[in-house]
DNA sequence: ATGGTAGTGTGACCCCTGTCACTGCAGGGT
DNA sequence: ACCCTGCAGTGACAGGGGTCACACTACCAT
C-alpha cells in the first residue's frame, strides 16, 4: 500500500493487521474514540469527517483504496479529532499502533514517508484555513470545483467533474450550505462558463474561473485589515 | 533546544548551523521561497503567518525561545506555504535541510519526536477549521481569549491574558477584523465577565464564558445542515 | 507644548449568506 | 403504477459583521 517494503517485512505486518469490511455509510471511528489503529484501505472510499453539536458535517478529506488514515491517533495517543465513515462499501486493513510505531522506528525510509504525508496534510490544512478567512462562501466553492475537476479525455481544453458529488458533499468541504452551492452554480450557467449534463459538471473555461476568484480578491472582497 | 540528543551529535548539529539575528518586523522567509533551511529559536519570538492578495494577515502560530519551525518545506521540498516575521530581536540556528534530514534518517527519536510535532500541528489545524466553520466571528474571539488565559497566580479562579496582545493581533488568529474584536470585547464587559486593566485582561469566570459559545453552538447559530 | 504614530472605541451602512419553506424530479422497492 | 426518500433549485427574510469614517487615548520624540 503506502509503501515499498521489502515483501518479508510487508508481510509480517499484513499478518499483524485485522481485516474488516465496512458497509457504506457505516462508521470507522468516531471522534473523541480511544482506539489507536492505523487503516489501511484494499477497497472502497472512506470521508474524513467532524461534526458539529447541532450536526453540521464538515469535510476534512476523502480516502481511497491505496490510502492510509488514523495516522494521528496512533502516533500521539491522543483521542481521535475526527471521525470517519465508509461511504462506499469498503475492505480495510487495521493495524494496531504498536507494530506501526515499532515500524517507524526500525525503518528510517518509511518513517521518512510518514513525515512527508503529514507535511502534505498541514499544507492543505493551512491553504484551507486561508481560504476560510478570505474568500467569501461563493468563491470557495469555485475553488473547490477547480480542485475537483480533470481534464477531459477527448478535449483538452475542457475540465470535468466526474461524477459531481451531491451538493451536499461540496458544501461540507467547503463550510457552507447546500442551497448557496446550487446558487453559485447557478450564478455560473447564464455566464456559460459552467455546463452541466446530468451528473456531469463541464468548467467551460477553467482559467477564467480561476481569474474569477483571483479578481474578487482584488476587488474586492474581504479587505485589507493591515 | 526541540532534542533530548546526546551532546556529541548535539555539538556535530549546531555546527552545521548558521546562526543569524534578525530584528523586531524583519522577515526570516516568505511564502513561495525556495529555502529548505529549519529553524531553531535561540532567543526572541516569531510569528507565522500569511498575507491575502488585499493585505489582510491571517495567523496561524507563533513560536518562541526553544520552539523551531521551517520543517515542512525541510521534508518536501516545496516552496514554503506562510511567511515567517520576527516580532522580538530574535537569535536564530539556521540548519540547512541536508543536515536535518539525514539526522531524521539515523536517529529514530528524533524522527519520532518531529512526527508528533506535526500531528500536533494537524490537530491544531483541524480544530481551527472547525472553529472557522462554525463559530461566528464573536464567539472565536471568546474562544480564543480563552486559550489566551492564564490562571491568575494569586486567585485561582480568576484567569487573565497579559500582556493582551493588540486586537489586530487578536483579529489576524481568528480571522476576523480588529473592529469586531474590540465590539466582542465590549459586548462583555458590561456583563462583568471580563475586566480590563491596561493591558491585562481578566477573564472573571472562565466557565461562564465557555458556556456562552458552548451554547450558542445549540441555539442557535449556524444550524444544520445534516 | 506639539507633533506623529499606534492602538482603541463606536456609529452607520449594506451585502452576503444562513435559515426556512416549497416545488419539482429522479430512482427504487414493493 | 405507487409511495418514499434523497437531491436540486429558488424565493423571502433577517442578522452578522466587514467596511468606512471619526474621535480619543497614550506614548514617544523633538
Amino acid at each position: 500500500l503506502l509503501k515499498g517494503l521489502e515483501p518479508t517485512s510487508r508481510a509480517r505486518l499484513e499478518a499483524r493487521c485485522r481485516w474488516r469490511r465496512y458497509r457504506i455509510g457505516e462508521k470507522v471511528f468516531e471522534r473523541g474514540d480511544q482506539s489507536r489503529d492505523v487503516f489501511f484501505i484494499v477497497e472502497g472510499r472512506v470521508n474524513i469527517v467532524d461534526f458539529t453539536l447541532s450536526g453540521r458535517e464538515v469535510a476534512f478529506a476523502s480516502a481511497e483504496a491505496g490510502d492510509s488514515f488514523g495516522e494521528l491517533a496512533a502516533l500521539d495517543g491522543l483521542p481521535r479529532s475526527t471521525s470517519v465513515v465508509a461511504v462506499d462499501n469498503s475492505y480495510l486493513g487495521v493495524l494496531p499502533h504498536e507494530p506501526f510505531v515499532s515500524l517507524l522506528r526500525e525503518n528510517a525510509e518509511i518513517s521518512f514517508r510518514v513525515l512527508t504525508r503529514l507535511a502534505e496534510i498541514v499544507r492543505r490544512g493551512d491553504e484551507r484555513i486561508m481560504e476560510l478567512s478570505t474568500l467569501a462562501a461563493t468563491h470557495r466553492v469555485y475553488a473547490e470545483l477547480l480542485r475537483m475537476a480533470q481534464p477531459d479525455a477527448a478535449v483538452p481544453e475542457l475540465w470535468v467533474v466526474r461524477p459531481l458529488p451531491p451538493l451536499r458533499e461540496i458544501a461540507s468541504r467547503v463550510s457552507t450550505t447546500r442551497e448557496t452551492v446550487a446558487r453559485a452554480l447557478g450564478q455560473l450557467y447564464p455566464s456559460g462558463l459552467l455546463r452541466r449534463k446530468g451528473r456531469n459538471l463541464y468548467l467551460m473555461d477553467r482559467a477564467a474561473l480561476e481569474q474569477k476568484i483571483y479578481a474578487w480578491q482584488l476587488d474586492g472582497g474581504v479587505k485589507s485589515s493591515a
